[in-house]
DNA sequence: TGCAATTTAATTGCATACCATTGTATAGCA
DNA sequence: TGCTATACAATGGTATGCAATTAAATTGCA
């Protein structure tokens, strides 16, 4: 038995089936349970990266362009004509720093912050029909956690 | 202690934050993890969804638009521009059927397939970065596959 | 102080994704 | 056969996402 490691030794069929990857059903369960939340979004008028920035801002409050992208993994490209469709729509502020200009803190309106109530029906809805147990949900996110860690970290490696 | 579900106890402040949801971390997860495959595709000449397709034409074999939507759950809107662009590439062709003219066969060019060679590293490489266990591999894919087997089904119910 | 390096958002360009609709082709039935 | 219903891919419209670049502001150092 030659000094390998245990991928070497498997054929390529076998590596590159969709199934034997992580990758694609982490992919497809993302996009179908996103698509799954559309019709609850739909009532509270918000896309799924929308409900995203609002869970932020309802959760740590006032906020930079930047800080909201770190914490929702999402760059300035994507976030910026986001918060300007937001901001028409009347559920947040954007307002150039005064100490620093660079900056544009995101503040959400009263309307914002009242959007609240009405989107906490959102999870327990979604919660039903994810169908599984407390328990393997609490390990799923605690799985993702690692390899969304681990894919950073190398990133910079 | 009043008969009620659980989640009615849950004040909207707790159900609402990112971290207690399930669908921030997959919504995460995956897209960083796409995102890490791109330098490796970049060598091969694929984004990360033409790569899915060509993974599941090496797999599967000849196949037709709907097929391949199915199997990636993907839609045609996403399909015929992208089929479009990897015909353009060389590595497929698009053909009425002839039997049935409503259907497009979607069928491997010579150099389609001889790019299988080249892609036998990305999953090793991917492998490497995600950074767990194989036992753990295997219970994030079996978790995966349970909610995104529920979320489709609750979708026709 | 003055300038180079850095930080921060915004912009541009490209590639998905999904929904709804359209147009052509086939199937199924009166 | 002829008409309607269905199936299938393509199209058009909207909304992300990311990389690379730009532009303005601030920092840090000579």
């Amino acid at each position: 038995m030659a000094k390998r490691s245990i991928a070497a030794d498997v054929p390529a069929d076998e590596l590159l089936k969709l199934e034997n990857q992580m990758c694609f059903p982490l992919y497809a369960c993302s996009k179908e349970v996103v698509r799954r939340y559309t019709p609850y979004l739909d009532k509270l008028g918000l896309t799924y990266t929308q409900y995203l920035v609002m869970l932020a801002l309802w959760e740590y409050g006032p906020t930079t362009v930047g800080e909201l992208g770190e914490r929702l993994y999402l760059d300035s490209g994507t976030l910026t004509p986001l918060l300007k469709k937001m901001e028409a729509k009347g559920l947040l502020e954007r307002k150039r720093n005064a100490g620093d200009e660079r900056r544009v803190t995101i503040e959400l309106t009263d309307e914002g912050v009242a959007l609240k109530e009405r989107a906490r029906d959102v999870p327990l809805s979604m919660g039903a029909c994810v169908g599984i147990t407390p328990g393997e949900g609490a390990e799923l996110v605690r799985l993702l956690q690692k390899v969304l860690s681990n894919v950073r970290d190398s990133r910079e490696g």
